[in-house]
Parts: C-alpha cells; structure tokens; sequence
DNA sequence: AACCGCTTCAACCGCAACTGG
DNA sequence: ACCAGTTGCGGTTGAAGCGGT
C-alpha cells in the first residue's frame, strides 16, 4: 500500500511538475525530516505538495536527465573517480529525495544492474543499498503493517519446514520481505523462547510453537473471521496457492520431531508417537478447523501432560481474553511451558 | 524534564552463489 | 578453467521510539 502510494504520487508528480512559486523550506529541513527514520506516504506528500525542490532538483527527478548526462565524468580517470566514489558513498537512513530518485530510475529502467543503477542515477549509495532500499521498501508491492494471524501462522509452519531461509519463506508471503519475516522471528518470537528460558532452537520451544502457539493462532483466525467466514479463507487462491508452491517448490525436509535430536527424546514424550502423516501444516487444517482440537492437532496426547492450558475442561478451545492478546501468549501458557521445560529439562 | 532500559526495524556487513568475459 | 564483478542471503548493528521511573 505503501509502495503503491509512492508510485502514484510519483506518477502525479509526473503528470503535474509541483509549481515553485511558494516558498519553500530549504533542502536542509526536507533531509531531516526524512531522517526522522520512516518516510510515511504523508511525508511524502508533503515533500511534493509543501515542500520543494528547487529547479536543478526537479530537473533530476522529474526530467531526470539520461544516465549519459549523468555519468558525464568520463575525462576522470577511472582510479581518481573510484576514489572519489569510495569518498562519496553515503550511509545510514535514505532520505526521501535519495528515495524518488531510486523510484525514478527504477520506473523508468528496470530492476537490476544495481551498482550501475547507483552510479546512473547519481545516488551516492553502493549498488547493495540501493537494491535493500527496493526491495525492503519502495517496491511498489510491498506490504506494510502488522503480520497478521494468517501469516504468522504461515511464518511459524514455514520456518519449522525451512528453518531460517528468510527468502524462501518470504517468497510464500506476498509483499511481505525476507527482513521483515527476520525482524518478527527475532523480536517476536526469539522474544518468547527468552521468556521460556529455552532456546529458539530446542524442541522444546518448536513444540510450544506448534501446540500452544499455532493452535491459538488458528481459533484466533477462525474467531475473527466466523466460522464459514474462515473456511472460505482457508481455500482462498493465496493460501492455496502458497501453499502449494510451498510444498511443490521444495518438500519439507525430514521432519523436525523425527531429526537425530528428537531421536534421543525416548517414546515416552509427547511427540514421539508423532508421525509425518499426523502433522499437518496450517492450510490442511484449516478445512477441518472446526472440529479441531488440541488433541487432533498433531497427534496431541493428554495423558502424556497435565491438561493442555489451551484446551477447555472438554479438551475444547479456550476463549475470551486469551485468545485475544496480541501475542497470543499468557502466564497460563508460561506455567504450561515451563510444566513441559520441566519434563523436557535434558533437552532444552 | 531527564534518564534509562527495552523493543523495533531499517540498514549494513560478510560471505556464498551466480554471471559474463 | 579462471577471474572479477554482481547479486542474493542471513546475521548483526544501531538509531529511533516508547513506556516507566
């Protein structure tokens, strides 16, 4: 949406040139605004409808002189230009001018080439930045906001398939980045391995993910959209679809429960009686997400724990206010966890 | 108001894979 | 086959924002 809205008014932009007419702030305060960190549409809208470029600025941004012009230097000599550049190269936040410029280029040449597309457009940033800027923000697909349920779920199922391949998972979520899926790993969910005292990568927390925390998620989506609401969802061409490229593109490796580690863990424990067959992903429960319980989620085993906090006294879901913290995580779910931290306490 | 600690996320870095000459 | 340049990926960092004191 975002991106999409810098398109637009880019392409407005184009169609009207702002007048210069009114005064304007100077360069100056336009660059620091925009280093206040997240240049929001509206800043950009202000930047073109209240502030100002001047002439020459407006000449490489709207006009934009042809990479030729611009790379006009050709009598230096290569070593004092390379040194000039490696001078030159500017870091740290991209001001919103550096942004309309890389817009700019990229609508009018193409993705790719990107150390040539810095040195063309006249952005003082290596090639690498460039294409980071694109891709993690000025895309025009690139979705914005908060993960929601739906990918939440699809990023914790993914991650359990492919582990850490941001890529390859971010790939299964449209407009979504492989940082940011990174970004809300680490801050989210590392967040609640840490309050676990586990590790992230402890079957333990891989469990507490898949009982506890996928569960949730899925009534959490079933609540919110109802009931037929949510089947409707569950085939939707998206989640059909990434899943389905998801599982054709690369078939999940061996699963996780069944790697050496989880071989030292004895039949005793939960998952043990686990198979490959009785673990299905999000998608495939959700055609049956009504008549879903913690015990058809997985193979889920009571007698192996105490009453799974997440189920009722009819190993039914819970509901209300649990379900309705933004992390979807409760001092029940600690005290359940740190229950299976405890019988688990070897392997964590 | 000032400070502090924590969280978030944009951006950077290093490395590996890829590509073209 | 080799090499240099480029691209893509995953890990890490640090600035900004925010809430608490």
């Amino acid at each position: 949406m975002h991106g999409c809205m810098l398109i637009c008014m880019n392409t407005s932009v184009l169609a009207e040139p702002p007048t210069f007419a009114a005064a304007v702030p100077t360069h100056d305060s336009a660059t620091s605004q925009a280093a206040r960190g997240h240049q929001e549409s509206t800043l950009l809208a202000a930047f073109f409808q209240d502030v100002l470029l001047d002439l020459s600025t407006y000449l490489r941004l709207v006009v934009f002189l042809p990479p030729s012009s611009v790379t006009s230097a050709t009598t230096r000599s290569q070593a004092a230009q390379s040194e000039e550049e490696m001078e030159e190269i500017r870091r740290g936040p991209w001001t919103t001018e550096e942004d309309l410029v890389l817009i700019k280029y990229v609508a009018q040449h193409g993705e790719g080439r990107w150390n040539a597309l810095a040195r063309c457009a006249g952005l003082k940033r290596t090639g690498k930045s460039c294409r980071l800027r694109w891709l993690n923000y000025l895309r025009p697909d690139v979705r914005r906001g908060n993960i929601t349920p739906e990918e939440q779920l699809l990023i914790l199922d993914l991650h359990s398939r492919w582990g850490n391949r941001w890529s390859k998972i971010a790939q299964c979520l449209p407009g979504r980045t492989d940082n940011e899926i990174k970004n809300y790993w680490r801050t989210r969910v590392q967040k609640h391995a840490k309050q676990l005292h586990c590790d992230v990568n402890s079957t333990t927390f891989k469990d507490a993910i898949r009982y506890v925390w996928m569960p949730r998620l899925l009534e959490r989506i079933r609540a919110a959209s109802g009931g037929a609401a949510f089947s409707a969802s569950c085939t939707s061409p998206v989640a059909t679809a990434t899943a389905a490229a998801a599982a054709a593109a690369d078939p999940p490796p061996s699963h996780p429960l069944k790697q050496p580690e989880r071989a030292t863990l004895g039949p005793e424990t939960v998952e043990s009686s686990l198979s490959e067959d009785s673990l299905p992903t999000p998608f495939s429960c959700f055609a049956d997400c009504h008549s879903t319980t913690m015990q058809g989620w997985g193979g889920w085993e009571p007698d192996s724990l105490s009453l799974p906090v997440c189920c009722d006294e009819q190993g039914g879901w819970p509901s209300g206010d649990l379900l309705s913290s933004e992390s979807l995580w409760s001092m029940e779910d600690d005290w359940f966890m740190q229950h299976q931290i405890q019988s688990y306490q070897p392997y964590c």
